[in-house]
DNA sequence: CTTTTTTATTATCTTTTGTTAACGTTTTAA
DNA sequence: TTAAAACGTTAACAAAAGATAATAAAAAAG
């Protein structure tokens, strides 16, 4: 186990809260490697998935399958967490695929130990906690938009956000999927923005 | 105050995570009943709203105002908390306003009593993550059907699921508003949908 | 009880998106 | 290096939603 990739891992952690090294030490040792090349899932839609994982590099897609076609939500870029948390939660089949789009390296630790750590110590109950709120706060805003903005102000915002590493690494028909439009609607949309 | 009241507050609460009567009486002495008028706000965009509300009695409307234009992102039924979470949670100015759509009776508490609860006990902050993950799987579920179904498809899922109260008891408009178009549009819907 | 106000439907016209297909370019893989 | 696959743009037409206005029905207010 590379030690200063861990302390990455240990250091975005400590981004929701401090983490001393007993709470610290309660994890670590369940923490493992992953690797996967580009194309391949992380997470499976259908299947029971117990790992979150931590991006040390690579980019990732999680989408809903729905009559066939496919549904972005997020993307996923290193140095944050990544998994199907609610079904990890809620023990049941994941209702997302999350898969590489580019090699990837994760670092995993199984969904089980975070929520024993729970019971453990309040120190990592209120970890829990202040990561369902972050997730919460990320999911208000990403709900607000569908619900709010039309599909060209969501470009435009995606375009002059904090957003700039979907545009920049991410292939265009997944932006318009993750838009929620087709790519040839995406293309018309961004014609009528050079035009102006 | 009412005791019956109260514990029906209490039970609702209860079904997050136990509370004993120690942990009750951590809450209890802050909590307040407050009354609202049909159209009365509850928390009303741009100010900094601190508290959280359990509806006894009445239904109430959340939404945005984005260009003078209100964006319904749910409606509130008794046996329910409601606020301002994620404004409160931050400290900023709320960007939501819930408008009481019947006359309604509340509890109400502050919500920086809530935190510093999570100080003091690890139920607390065990209730605090819990809430947080229950509200993040709302917030999930909108987004999904937000941008994976159309808008008949969603108004059927209204109709056939289980937000039959949203269907019951909230004016057409209302419900038009929340599906993410506009009142004329779900008429044609409707009657599309009636001539099936 | 009568008068407003609110709510829901319908019609017309415009704008936007979806669908399908064609075409050229870029990337990937053999 | 060459063939195949993936990607982005454009065009033509269909389907759906927005905007506006007229009308009728229901609810609220006096």
């Amino acid at each position: 186990m590379d030690e200063k990739e861990l302390l990455k891992f240990r250091t975005a952690l400590t981004r929701f809260v401090p983490l001393n090294d007993e709470d610290w030490g309660l994890l670590s040792p369940f923490v493992t490697y992953r690797n996967l090349a580009k194309g391949e899932h992380w997470i499976t839609e259908g299947k029971k998935e117990q790992y979150l994982g931590f991006i040390l590099e690579g980019n990732m897609r999680h989408y809903y399958i729905r009559n066939g076609e496919e549904k972005t939500t997020y993307f996923y870029f290193e140095n944050h967490l990544t998994g199907s948390y609610f079904s990890a939660l809620n023990g049941a089949a994941s209702l997302v695929t999350i898969e590489a789009l580019t090699d990837c390296r994760l670092l995993s630790f199984p969904y089980d130990v975070l929520v024993s750590l729970y019971d453990e110590s309040h120190a990592w109950e209120r970890f829990g906690r202040i990561l369902a709120e972050y997730l919460a706060m990320g999911l208000e805003e990403r709900m607000s938009e569908l619900l709010m903005l039309s599909p060209e102000e969501r470009y435009v915002k995606l375009i002059e956000g904090n957003k700039k590493k979907i545009i920049e690494r991410i292939p265009q028909h997944y932006i318009a999927n993750y838009l929620g439009i087709t790519p040839v609607s995406l293309s018309r949309i961004r014609k009528r923005l050079t035009s102006k």
